[in-house]
DNA sequence: TTTTGTAATTGACCGGCGTCAATTTTTCCG
DNA sequence: CGGAAAAATTGACGCCGGTCAATTACAAAA
């Protein structure tokens, strides 16, 4: 029979209920995530996890933006991802039983929902259709990779930049007139290690970037003309 | 009940029983595997298929090696992935019933076994640990992606280029001496393709790894000195 | 063998980026 | 406010790698 309304859930509008890979699961699946859910705010720079922790379960980002890093021995690090609302993160380390390879830190105030390890594992294992979901997510990651791989190869560090910081206008930037606001929440340093280049050259990417009128540039503050409305497609 | 030795299986020596994806799993699903179960002999050079191909199963590498590239706009390429003897490919396309996004080219004589998609998908959908042990391989691949992401930030080309070779030799090299010996499967062009450089670096990258003594090459003829086997007394 | 096309190498030139250093700007506390 | 610390920018310089062009080596076909 048909689905009622789902009832209400401490998860606010995370995709818990909408867009989830806990979505659809046996009734009394649904009262052990219901038991090991918790929800957390994070404020700008906190972590959620350290590189080598033991997992405690899977991860949804619902509102702000976190950022997967690893650090490397001699003491830089490298941004592998960045986690927009809806995603999950944690899923690796999960899956494999195995420590966390990167760190997790909020870049923004940022609401984070948790499922713990434990009933996590337990719905896993006596609903395959969240395993599926699991790969799914596992697959795009795989993907999301691929054409960062491809962009490294091919495309000029300047444009990789424009690329990554429509990105982030579009998910949180605030419309002002046909413009599109937004303070950055990464530090150059972060574009750095997110483009895998130096410091200096992020900041004579930007120059360049602003001479070319794609974007304005003060500081961390940014605005770029809004393009003429475009319908966000469902397929990323 | 203990198992007894596994019967004799049309894959050879390929992973099928020892670390595969399929095994164990129930009897019902063994024999579904058996039926839809081929393989195939490809030449270096021939195709397994093609980018943007419906999928048609779940491929296992038995010998050889199999390169993974994506054909760009442009009509240039990038090597996404060498998939060595017992390493799954076609992963992506089978668990999203999506069409391949690389194509998948035999670099040497090689084996490659199958199992069809519809008797693949089937006992995927009746084995849950078949399924776990697919997304392992899936974050194998993210764990590797993500390495190829490091490297290329943090490692100078030269040295990048020289694990390359070292893994291929160490999995297609012959031993003569002290020495492992090679025929290249790559062109330049494919490792320019896997470096995400041009081919007339990949050239000097060559002969300025032959000048620091750690190979010898003429053309595709490759040879490196075997590192000594592990022995306490190193130093005259 | 010779021919012919492809692959590979080499050289010249130049732009982009790493590096080091100096300066300016921003942030954060007192 | 002011002052220190951190972040960001700018300049100078050298190397690496992209690009174009020319040459050489190799491999398949006649």
């Amino acid at each position: 029979m048909p689905n009622p309304s789902p009832p209400p859930h401490p998860c606010g509008n995370c995709s818990f209920y909408t867009d989830s890979i806990w979505q659809p699961v046996s009734s009394g699946a649904m009262s052990t995530l219901s038991r090991g859910f918790t929800r957390q705010d994070l404020s700008a720079g906190q972590p959620l996890y350290h590189q080598d922790d033991d997992n405690r379960g899977v991860y949804c980002v619902s509102k702000g933006l976190i950022a997967l890093r690893t650090h490397h021995m001699d003491g830089s690090s490298t941004l592998l991802r960045l986690a927009y609302p809806g995603e999950i993160i944690g899923f690796r380390s999960f899956l494999e039983f195995r420590p966390h390879r990167t760190e997790a830190r909020a870049l923004l105030t940022s609401r984070v929902c948790t499922v713990a390890q434990r009933d996590a594992q337990q719905v896993v294992q006596t609903n395959p259709s969240v395993l599926t979901r699991l790969a799914s997510r596992c697959i795009t990651e795989i993907d999301r990779n691929h054409d960062r791989i491809i962009a490294a190869a091919k495309t000029p560090n300047k444009l990789r930049l424009v690329g990554i910081l429509q990105r982030l206008m579009t998910a949180h930037g605030t419309q002002i007139d046909n413009h599109l606001r937004m303070h950055l929440p990464l530090s150059r340093t972060d574009l750095a290690d997110l483009l895998g280049v130096q410091t200096e050259t992020v900041s004579r990417l930007l120059k360049r970037i602003q001479q070319d009128g794609t974007f304005q540039v003060s500081g961390r503050e940014f605005q770029m003309p809004l393009p003429p409305p475009t319908r966000p497609a469902a397929t990323g």
